[in-house]
DNA sequence: TATTGTTATACTCTATAACTATA
DNA sequence: TATAGTTATAGAGTATAACAATA
């Protein structure tokens, strides 16, 4: 087919960006993008780094139920457990003969706690980019998207 | 160390869930996972209907510049261009020797009409979920987070 | 029978480096 | 020198299936 070089884009239009589901994975993905840089700075990814908060909200917990929380699958939860495990920061003590319970260690409980600094301080600098009004509302809307039974 | 039971999590709690980079990617995972079931009906993953809908709007449009648009990189455009030349959606019009402008072709407009339709079906499915002052602002609030310079 | 944890495996997405052809 | 496109490759993240041990 005949084209002249009328229709070279010197602007391109994306008629994305009035969605909710492209605004949403943009968004998502550079704040982790963002998370993922600053937890490398204690050798953390943001998986690990929610594990760690997770145990240490929930002492005894099983790797079943923290990836049933967090939409991780039993299959992979093994190997994160097992390299948490392994670094020192979280121990096992049997709980019922085919599970283990999960605790921190005293490394694990000092790293979480740099891990809730790195987070808190991203969360800060975010949301300051919003009005107030919105602030308080936006995490409650974003939940209601994926989830129907709030915590 | 000396365990009981008494930290046995009936209800665990989730710490993260207050954290908006939380939320942000469990709502975007979630509304992704949706697209991708409804866009698999017709053939297309989310990529692809994004670079179909792209092309439409900006007839001429080069590779790279769909990439920088969307955050793909230039090597992984390659493939996934070529895959859809390969279905007979776009065609490649040579611009300037070392570019090709990208145009649509019948079946490409007819596929990313239904694309279109799959999209909007679900933005409207997700945003009856919240009260309409939301709905009119979460998309610019959400666009804030990761782009300074909206289009 | 169902559940917990594990291993193996495969698929997708993403990122970098190196190359060519052209500007 | 810089840019457009390509190829190869490596690393995450995620998904399923199958198995052992235990409930």
């Amino acid at each position: 087919m005949k084209r002249n070089n009328t229709d070279r884009q010197i602007s391109p239009t994306n008629p994305l960006s009035a969605l909710l589901g492209y605004q949403l994975r943009r968004a998502s993905v550079a704040m982790m993008a963002n998370l993922a840089a600053d937890l490398n700075d204690i050798s953390l990814r943001p998986s690990e780094a929610s594990i760690l908060l997770l145990v240490q909200a929930n002492p005894g917990i099983t790797q079943s139920m923290i990836g049933s929380i967090l939409g991780i699958n039993r299959a992979n939860m093994a190997p994160l457990t097992a390299l948490l495990v392994g670094r020192g920061l979280i121990d096992r003590t049997p709980a019922d003969g085919r599970s283990h319970g999960l605790h921190l260690t005293k490394a694990g409980t000092a790293l979480a706690k740099k891990a809730a600094r790195c987070i808190e301080t991203l969360e800060t600098r975010v949301l300051a980019k919003m009005p107030e009004k919105v602030r308080s509302t936006l995490v409650g809307q974003l939940r209601a998207i994926w989830d129907e039974t709030p915590d």
